[in-house]
RNA sequence: GGCCCCGUGGUGUAGCGGCCUAACAUGCCACCCUGUCAAGGUGGAGAUCGGCGGUUCGAAUCCGCUCGGGGUCGCCA
């Protein structure tokens, strides 16, 4: 090694010690006499001072530049009392060289890399090498290693075997769109990415190993967002001879570790629960931020004979009548309103009705006129409103006042500062339909996987009402992002086919498809159940970071392209005839 | 694929019809400077404003198209 020591690592305790340091320039100041070099390595950086009695050293540390790359020998010494700089852990020493020595010399970098800087995310992924020199982005991806190792130890320590699968495997057409991969060996035949390691994970099952679990590259042909990547990494996991609570209690028990071992633990403990159905109806979705509050009440008993016809009509067509109490938010503004209705109408409402109930009595409502005092009355005590809150109010269909006020408390929970950073608020969503109508198709699908169980009292209405069928599924959500879900699986063939039936599958495609699952649940499968959680979000949270990208070492632009290595990019012909493929460029008419 | 926002020296921004021969900060280069730590001082180089076309006497500024980026809806069993 050129180096003994870490520059990050020095402290009070190595004054007087002889070491060998190797880095890069972070910052220099150069005084004329003195200069003084922050050097940086991975582990932090220490400040080295050049005297000009040093003439060689000195100038080496004259030359030197942003980003080059020193070995530096010299001496620890203490700071004299008026020089110690507290905000940094080397501050109490810095280094005397005495030699110094260019291991590379670098141009000046395309952008700051000593100070955080918001740069063009086009730039910084394509000199991501460059990007990850930033401490804090490093810190990052270092934070990523860590809680993936503490993973694989928690796992490892209750008996769990990590098992690598194929990242190539069959394609199969429902779902997202999968990443295809050329066959060679078999022209015009093709290999897909695995959008999840699911029906291997299984087949370990009934292989036996009992417990299994991967850190495991997932890979879905689809746009991209702010927390969606086209490659993925998630915690795969299965166990044998298990029931919801079991597999629920270890990935709780994981969690909450990690919450507590890499953030301030989690807001609750246990995490809480909440049925579908009750979650849909408090926050008009699966996985609502349980940071804050702003629960929907609903206000229609009052309305049943309003004479406002939004509300009448709303409910004689089967409709919901629901509101969102603001507190002390009466005195919200015109234009606060009128963005609130524009995202609420974003979720299909056709408008947002507001009731401000200000101080002293008076109400402060475009609708008022049309409501009776009786009604006004009625909907404040079901809405539990006192003086100074704000109602806001949606009347349409179910589906629509549920994701019409799931946008407006979202927006609420940014505006009124309610996504406290650094909370780690986690909970169950269990009570999931199994099935789900896709009407446009005629044909049932399945609400998360094909292969999640039912609960074995709802066996009867597969045939009767299979949409009331309730799922053994089990997602866990984190400050409003969906983090993980599995299921206790169907293990035996009628049950599993009962299922892909209903999906409108018929035997043939279900052997194609599924036939390995099918198979192999005939040969002794035990009863199992397991997760796929998402690392990746749950690193976003730990880190703080609205952007995916940022837990990534080498992520894709949200084009899906990849600035840094040119990714994707034309192949030879010659590649191309080997694999039977001919590219067809779609010429537009001019 | 639809919609929204952004694109000005290396970087981050300002300028939004003539005052722009494009400003500020930082970085870069040179010199001065022996205790700084976002060192300081002096001087200097550096962008025709993503690209193309149009409107106008005049365009960084207005319009259209296009490219790139970010977000979002669709999509993501």
């Amino acid at each position: 090694m050129l180096k003994d020591t870490y520059c990050g690592d020095l402290r009070a305790a190595d004054t007087g010690r002889t070491v060998r340091l190797a880095g890069w320039v972070h910052r220099r100041r150069d005084h004329g006499g003195l200069i003084f070099i922050d050097l940086r390595d991975s582990h932090g950086l220490v400040q080295a001072v050049f005297d000009p009695g040093n003439a060689a050293a000195h100038e080496v540390a004259h030359r030197a530049r942003s980003e080059w790359v020193l070995a530096i020998e010299g001496t620890v010494q203490p700071r004299s009392p008026a020089t110690v700089n507290r905000n940094i852990p080397t501050g109490e020493v810095e280094v005397i060289p005495t030699r110094c020595e260019v291991l590379a010399e670098s141009e000046t970098p395309p952008f700051y890399i000593n100070e955080p800087v918001e740069v063009d995310e086009t730039l910084r992924l394509k000199y991501r090498y460059l990007d990850l020199r930033r401490p804090d982005v490093a810190r990052t991806i270092r934070l990523r290693h860590e809680v993936v190792r503490y993973i694989r130890d928690f796992l490892a320590g209750r008996g769990f075997v990590e098992v690598e699968t194929p990242t190539l495997i069959k394609s199969t057409p429902e779902g997202a769109r999968d990443f295809l991969v050329p066959s060679r060996m078999r022209p015009g035949h093709f290999f897909a990415l695995p959008q999840s390691p699911q029906i291997l994970k299984q087949l370990l099952m009934v292989a036996g190993f009992e417990k299994y679990f991967q850190i495991a590259r997932c890979y879905r042909d689809e746009d991209f967002r702010a927390n969606r990547v086209a490659e993925h990494t998630q915690l795969d996991l299965e166990m044998s001879f298990v029931d919801e609570s079991d597999v629920m209690g270890l990935i709780e028990e994981l969690y909450a570790g990690i919450a507590r071992e890499f953030g301030p633990g989690p807001q609750s403990s246990p995490f809480p629960r909440l049925d579908y159905a009750d979650c849909m109806a408090r926050f008009g979705i699966d996985r609502p931020d349980l940071r804050y509050g702003l629960e929907f009440a609903s206000i229609a008993e009052p309305l049943r004979s309003s004479s406002f016809q939004v509300f009448a009509s709303a409910l004689a067509a089967g409709g919901e009548i629901k509101a969102i109490r603001v507190p002390s938010k009466a005195d919200m503004t015109r234009r606060e309103i009128d963005e609130l209705t524009e995202i609420a109408r974003g979720g299909g409402a056709k408008g947002l009705a507001t009731i401000g109930l200000l101080p002293g009595g008076e109400v402060r409502s475009p609708i008022a006129k049309f409501l009776t005092g009786g009604e006004l009355r009625g909907v404040s005590t079901l809405a539990g409103a006192a003086e100074g809150d704000m109602l806001l109010i949606v009347a349409d269909t179910r589906e629509v006042v549920a994701a019409s006020l799931h946008r407006v408390r979202d927006a609420l929970g940014d505006r009124l500062g309610l996504k406290t950073p650094g909370v780690l608020s986690f909970a169950w969503v269990t009570g999931f339909p199994l099935l789900e109508w896709r009407p446009e198709e005629d044909r049932w699908d399945a609400t998360h996987n094909p292969f999640s169980g039912f609960r074995p009292e709802d066996r009867e209405l597969l045939d009767s009402d299979p949409g009331r069928v309730v799922a053994r599924q089990y997602d866990l959500t984190l400050n409003g992002a969906e983090i993980g879900g599995g299921s206790v699986r169907i293990s035996n063939r009628a049950d599993q086919e009962k299922v892909l039936g209903l999906m409108k599958y018929t035997r043939e495609q279900m052997q194609d498809r599924f036939g390995v699952v099918l198979d192999s649940l005939e040969f002794g499968a035990p009863p199992m159940g397991g997760v796929g959680m998402g690392i990746d979000r749950l690193l976003m949270s730990l880190a703080g970071t609205e952007n995916i990208r940022d837990v990534i070492a080498f992520p894709k632009a949200s084009s899906g392209l990849d600035p840094l290595m040119g990714a994707p990019s034309p192949v030879d012909v010659g590649q191309l005839d080997e694999l039977g493929l001919r590219v067809v460029t779609d010429v537009e008419p001019v």
